[in-house]
DNA sequence: AATTAAATTGACGTTAACGTAAACGTTAAC
DNA sequence: GTTAACGTTTACGTTAACGTCAATTTAATT
């Protein structure tokens, strides 16, 4: 049996489409912390899902700064009472984006499928301008 | 009556809350075209829309040249059926990555749901906390 | 043992999207 | 008529997020 608990830095890059510079400057940064083994860098699950975390972060357009504020949200110190009263806050903040963000999409899908809308007539009228010139 | 057809450089800077710079750099890069009373730009309200065009691009994680390839989906060339059948491509590939957007949104909103369902249990504990502490 | 493939560190290069500063023109107000 | 307030061009500076070598090390294969 060999050992799944753990990846190479190629696997993740392959299976993530990145390249493994990306995930040596992803460390470079400390947004993961991957173990060794010897020299070679061992990745756990942990550190797996952290990249699929910035990576999601990065889609919609989170610098990679914003990437580590929303994923230490999944980590906070549940210690302190003022650092929960501010990380509500911040999620609250971060809602708002993301709800500003849903909002802009939708505008622009309606905006594709109104483009769409007037490429299909433009082809409906060229249709019948070549079957006209068929006679 | 003030003619109100026109805008000038620091009212959308200011209505939009950008810098004088940025406007102008998005003319340098060919993104808007505003025309001159001597050496002044004047913004019509189509520069206007598209200046909001592309902020809303912006904030969905658009580079400026993804917002000019969408904000030019809206103009197409409708002579050309290469080009009409090249746009319904872009618009669908367009389509694709926004939904992505929608779903990575949607993932990190349910994220911040936990996260905010886990600070106020932690804040009720520190409540009840406090309160067996009166006594 | 020798080759090959994959990983590592270090360093410099690059692109996008503006910021910032200098030096100058214009016009509205006082 | 001069001081603000606003606008213009030119040009160099900056930051983020990697890319791209080059030189070595380690591991696996033949």
């Amino acid at each position: 049996m060999t050992d799944t608990r753990f990846h190479t830095i190629s696997e993740l890059a392959k299976e993530f489409d990145v390249t493994t510079r990306t995930i040596r400057f992803y460390e470079e940064k400390g947004l993961i912390h991957p173990g060794r083994d010897g020299q070679r860098r061992l990745y756990t699950p942990a550190d797996r899902v952290r990249i699929k975390l910035i990576l999601r972060g990065k889609r919609i357009g989170l610098t990679l700064a914003e990437c580590v504020e929303v994923i230490d949200m999944y980590d906070p110190d549940h210690n302190n009472l003022e650092q929960l009263h501010s990380l509500i806050d911040k999620v609250a903040q971060r809602r708002a984006l993301l709800l500003q963000q849903k909002k802009d999409i939708d505008d622009m899908l309606a905006g594709l499928d109104e483009v769409e809308n007037l490429c299909e007539q433009a082809l409906a009228r060229s249709d019948s301008a070549a079957r006209s010139s068929i006679n």
